[in-house]
DNA sequence: GTTGTTACTGACTGGTTAGTCATAATGGCA
DNA sequence: TGCCATTATGACTAACCAGTCAGTAACAAC
């Protein structure tokens, strides 16, 4: 909340607006929407004036495009980790990136963001293009790679990799629309992590050989 | 196109209007999205002004309310109707399932309606809520059911049924998302129809007793 | 204190569009 | 032919909000 940055008290903390802009747009993001989100309420919360955020942010579009880098590319990164640490059978490491997923979709406003690419990504093209980029084309490979490694092994029966990664995270996908969109207007609540456990059972019994 | 109701020919054509104008308001939602699409252009493609679209429609909303009421709602129609004439065995039913759901996708205005429910859901919650008191509280208990079925005859280990019957649809709402969102924007198309078969394959493998 | 620079703001503009309303055309019917 | 209910429309308004800009405040340096 105060200035913690080089330059000294009063409202002038260059170094600190950018992420306290940040922040303050995910929020009101996650609540209400981009495009319910005016740019008043986003420098409101952050604590400055409209115009001042522009001095940070060509757009509102490239808040957007800030956050799915931040968000999304920290996701990815810490699975490209998980995946890359693990040696031995892949079948638990399935389960564990299944886990890793449904503990990010409870825990963090990661689903928001999704359900808002989503959402916007034909009016602005650009934003969706990013998020193929930054979490589609990374993503996606990851795991194919996972599924061909467990095939490699013996441990998984032929499949084909491309399509079974979308398998594998394709119930994901329901769990973040559901928390986004259908536990907001009074569907029950989806007990992610039990969800998540159950798919991993399935579907690697599913495609063990 | 040419008129076949009760008044005759001219421009007055009360019968056949409500149909023509729901038939362009989803060509254009499909292109363009709910919000980019102005009551203009649906009148103009339904061939009248916008204040006559107001003699039909209380609201921009009511277009999209429609609609999902009848998109929708016929395909829950069908999909009860196989599910509930299918005798024996429950696995080729969710094979059969799968598969219309796969043809569904590629071939109609489903995709896009579902998304466009997704986007809009928060700035139109009853929308939201009719899918989902049309859609997914229709569609999951019949899925729910069949996994019961499985269940008790044998055919299928104790999974959790409400779980099960997510993990079902969940490929086929990456499907959706794939197909509206991702494909758009240059992502390579997926085949849909060999995604279900393995998905069918790779579910009911991970779920036989 | 004066000057230069950086950070910041209030007030404004321009474009957009859902929804309305007074008015007009249409066609069945006496 | 003229009447009336129904069907239709052009023109308008009221609200909304992203993005701009001329000007102001704060600070650093000397």
């Amino acid at each position: 909340m105060t200035n913690q940055s080089v330059t000294t008290g009063g409202s002038r903390r260059p170094q600190a607006r950018p992420s306290e802009i940040l922040a303050a747009a995910l929020e009101l993001f996650a609540e209400k929407g981009f495009s319910a989100t005016r740019m008043d309420d986003v420098a409101a919360r952050a604590g400055l004036s409209k115009a001042g955020v522009y001095l940070y942010f060509k757009d509102k579009t490239a808040l957007l495009k800030a956050l799915v880098n931040e968000l999304a590319g920290a996701n990815i990164a810490v699975a490209r980790g998980i995946v890359e640490a693990h040696q031995g059978p892949v079948s638990p490491l399935v389960a564990t990136i299944l886990a890793f997923l449904a503990t990010q979709v409870r825990h963090t406003r990661f689903p928001e963001l999704i359900k808002i690419v989503i959402a916007e990504s034909r009016a602005h093209p650009d934003v969706g293009q990013l998020y193929l980029d930054t979490v589609i084309n990374q993503g996606l490979p990851l795991f194919e790679g996972l599924i061909r490694r467990g095939i490699a092994s013996g441990e998984f029966r032929a499949v084909d990799p491309a399509l079974a990664a979308r398998l594998m995270i394709g119930p994901m996908l329901l769990a973040i629309i559901w928390k986004t969109v259908f536990e907001p207007i009074g569907a029950e609540a989806l007990d992610i992590e039990a969800y998540a456990a159950q798919h991993a059972d399935i579907f690697l019994r599913g495609i063990r050989s």
